[in-house]
DNA sequence: ATGAAAGCGCTAACAT
DNA sequence: ATGTTAGCGCTTTCAT
């Protein structure tokens, strides 16, 4: 049985409201007090119990994460940013995995709430935004990386319009004009990249041509087949994400089309993938750092009740040139 | 503030203990009181006090987890088979995102503990040996991926031995002689891998050359240049993990060393990265699901203290054979 | 500066 | 089958 205040009390000989002073750093303790207390707590191997505290003092200092999916590289920057963004706050953080399902995101944050979270970091929910706006009812929740203003619900995210327009100015530069997007399938964060893709062409003056693919290698080999199909075959390409994008790269290099000679390829999230000198993909860098920083920084405003209104802070993305862009075939 | 037990109670107008019974689905509880109170609770929108439970109950259901970097796509994968086998035995996961510094653990570990885990896993952990056994008296402790059997620390790893045995036996087969091993740095697991290598070089009666690397591709890129250095170049190279593997292969192919014409490269993971059809890398799978259900299986028996000796668990890999080994030239 | 006592939301005997 | 009661380990008034 692990040792109790109590037990650091009778050890100390002080009371149990002393020990708990000087376990809290308290500014009324007498040095020679705390240096006893302190000797007792450590020789008992004492460590003060998380839910008593927080069931006694009515005071939450954890923060839920909710990861959309733990196999993608890409999220495991995030949450390290968030992480990081959240010890210098002084928060705790309880992790949930997604697994791609809708419907166990939900139970998945059941069991965080369950565990007195004092808010909810979603990074790129799939749930529906009706459980999205009956959970953010509940909690105080921010998602990371979803653009859709889910009415009432904070968000912080690339600006999906601003990030089109780095890869499609880029591209054009190089003397692009047939610029395709492989899309990431059905869900909110895909169909956002798509709608900045297609705003970004229109403001070009440009013909959009969309692609179905995923977030994932095997939906940008499905993507990839799918260009292949198009006739002309576009100069370049714009792929959801970085691992749509190497799919897509390996079926055009698989047909003997030269990336970049005859087709460009951008990516989406600058991941270590992208930055292999195998694979040499163009990317757009999601500004990870700053959404940790912002999503705690918002969600500590919220947990303050000083938040107000909620917002869509957009921050905006910078494109990492590597050597799957060049300029169009005889341009 | 949200609602209690005593208020869903007062709601359904029974006792508060009724109320208890309910949530937890105990047998001896009339159908008509059950709806009675669960409706009351859903009403109010009720969700159980996870702290004030484990607090009450003194019965934890949450492991906590240690993750050496959350950077590193591998320990997502393996993260994620013991989220499914811990949500499988009904354990509730607190995740603790480690960042590749060794005290930085130490304390992770401590927040980790005061929010009062039954059981911790750790994922390739970094901190000292002494840590580590200081660690075990106090919580149960099984740790994924390290092979060093630290004594009294229960593990679940790799064979490797086993796993070296089937890379070299591979390139065996194919022609190969010599047959380098690109190290994944000085940590344990590493040392580990490097001692597999050896010791199966050695049954094979085949000279070892050992070149330091990391378990990066920045560290595969520095094992590259080492590579080169080497007269006469190794026919084959067994890298200390993926990410290293591809940084080798980014070097000797930017060198003008053909793969696997030239030189044949093993990595071991057997990760996205490698099933890239741009990469094409033959891969040791590691058992990733299994070390999951292993070493939850074997921390449920340590918390029941049906546990017995701490023992290490060889759970043995298997090689993926893809397109960046084959036959020695000439052969 | 320190102690006494109440109570956080829940479970777990024990009654009934 | 349901209610009563006594804590779990801690924080927090309120005294002293």
């Amino acid at each position: 049985m692990r040792p109790t205040q109590e037990d650091v009390a009778r050890r100390a000989g002080v009371s149990r409201a002393l020990v708990s002073l000087v376990m809290r750093d308290a500014p009324n303790v007498s040095p020679t007090r705390r240096r006893t207390v302190l000797r007792a707590a450590d020789e008992l191997g004492y460590r003060p119990n998380a839910s008593a505290r927080s069931l006694a003092s009515k005071e939450v200092r954890t923060f839920g994460v909710l990861i959309h999916d733990v196999t993608n590289p890409y999220f495991g920057l995030v949450y390290g940013s968030v992480a990081a963004a959240a010890e210098r706050a002084g928060y705790d953080l309880l992790v949930a995995p997604g697994t791609r399902s809708p419907e166990r995101e939900v139970s998945l944050v059941r069991t965080l709430l369950e565990h007195q979270i004092a808010g909810l970091v979603l990074l790129s929910p799939m749930m529906r935004t009706a459980d999205l706006q009956r959970l953010s009812g509940t909690v105080p929740c921010v998602i990371i990386g979803s653009d859709t203003s889910v009415a009432g619900v904070d968000a912080v995210t690339t600006d999906e319009v601003q990030a089109a327009r780095l890869v499609v100015e880029h591209l054009v530069g190089l003397g692009h004009r047939d610029i395709a997007h492989v899309t990431g399938g059905p869900t909110r964060p895909a169909r956002d990249r798509e709608a900045g893709y297609r705003a970004v062409m229109a403001e070009a003056g440009l013909e959009p041509r969309v692609v179905p693919g995923e977030f994932t290698p095997e939906g940008g080999r499905e993507g990839g087949e799918g260009l292949m199909a198009l006739d002309p075959l576009p100069t370049a390409v714009m792929a959801a994400n970085d691992l749509t994008a190497v799919g897509v790269m390996g079926v055009l290099r698989a047909r003997g089309v030269d990336v970049p000679g005859d087709v460009s390829v951008v990516g989406f999230d600058d991941s270590q993938i992208a930055a292999l000198d195998l694979v040499g993909l163009t990317s757009v860098r999601q500004p990870v750092d700053a959404f940790g920083d912002a999503a705690v920084a918002r969600l500590a405003e919220l947990v303050a009740e000083t938040g107000g209104e909620a917002r869509t802070q957009h921050i905006p993305a910078e494109l990492v040139i590597r050597s799957s862009t060049g300029p169009v075939r005889g341009a």
